[in-house]
DNA sequence: CGGAATCCTCGATGATACTG
DNA sequence: CAGTATCATCGAGGATTCCG
């Protein structure tokens, strides 16, 4: 991986690579950043609240995605005993890292739409023509 | 978003939202990561090179893979009229960029591992116990 | 070698219904 | 409200075959 402290001249331990590109796999999914973006902003937010802040998100994905992200210690669940219930998430300090660690990759998205455009509006032409 | 120059009292057009997270949702596949990181790493590299490079990839999946980074701008596709034929690819600028961007991802995911670890551990260990 | 085309499977996801 | 459980589907992706 081309990233500081990598060197292919040392052999990266195989488990430790496989775990790397699950966790990568992982905390690249779609819903999976999203989550965390809402998270990021919103700070303690309720179940409901977060479906309503990812446009899209089945509840079961919903679900689902929160899950893993307990899993991993991203996120801290706090169940309310009252009734209705009431569920807060909050990121934990886990979880604000990676937020910043995917900070340069939404910026690098915003940056460069317009030149994303340009090169698929180029591919689509020589495509065509 | 939560990062620099986010503001949530300023609207953000939806197109552009629309887009970011289209292309946050294609960066982020899982293929497109692991090939980014080889080209940056081989520079230019052939097409069953790259093959080898990425395990698990499916010849189907490493065509389309590469067919949308080319699309997006993110590498170059050259074709030397030899027999056997001979195809290179190598990043583009944008590709370079884009691979500094994920750059803290990585080093989250290596950096982090035994924490996962750990938080898993516990969680599973909560579920059981 | 570097694909394109085809077929086929399986898992991710959505929809729906039910519950503490 | 915040889920769980169940069923249905749909498309991503693998395996295979063929080609310039």
């Amino acid at each position: 991986m081309a990233h500081p402290g990598y060197d292919p001249s040392i052999p990266v331990d195989p488990r430790v690579e496989a775990l790397v590109n699950e966790v990568i796999g992982r905390v690249a999914d779609k819903w999976t950043m999203l989550v965390l973006e809402e998270l990021e902003q919103g700070g303690e937010l309720r179940f409901t609240q977060i479906g309503k802040r990812v446009p899209g998100i089945s509840q079961k994905m919903l679900t689902q995605t929160l899950r893993q992200m307990e899993r991993d210690g991203l996120l801290v669940r706090t169940v309310y005993p009252v009734v209705p219930p009431r569920v807060e998430y909050r990121l934990t300090p886990l979880g604000n890292t990676l937020s910043e660690a995917f900070c340069g990759v939404w910026m690098w998205a915003e940056n460069n739409l317009d030149a994303i455009e340009a090169a698929r509006a180029a591919f689509d032409g020589r495509a065509a023509g």
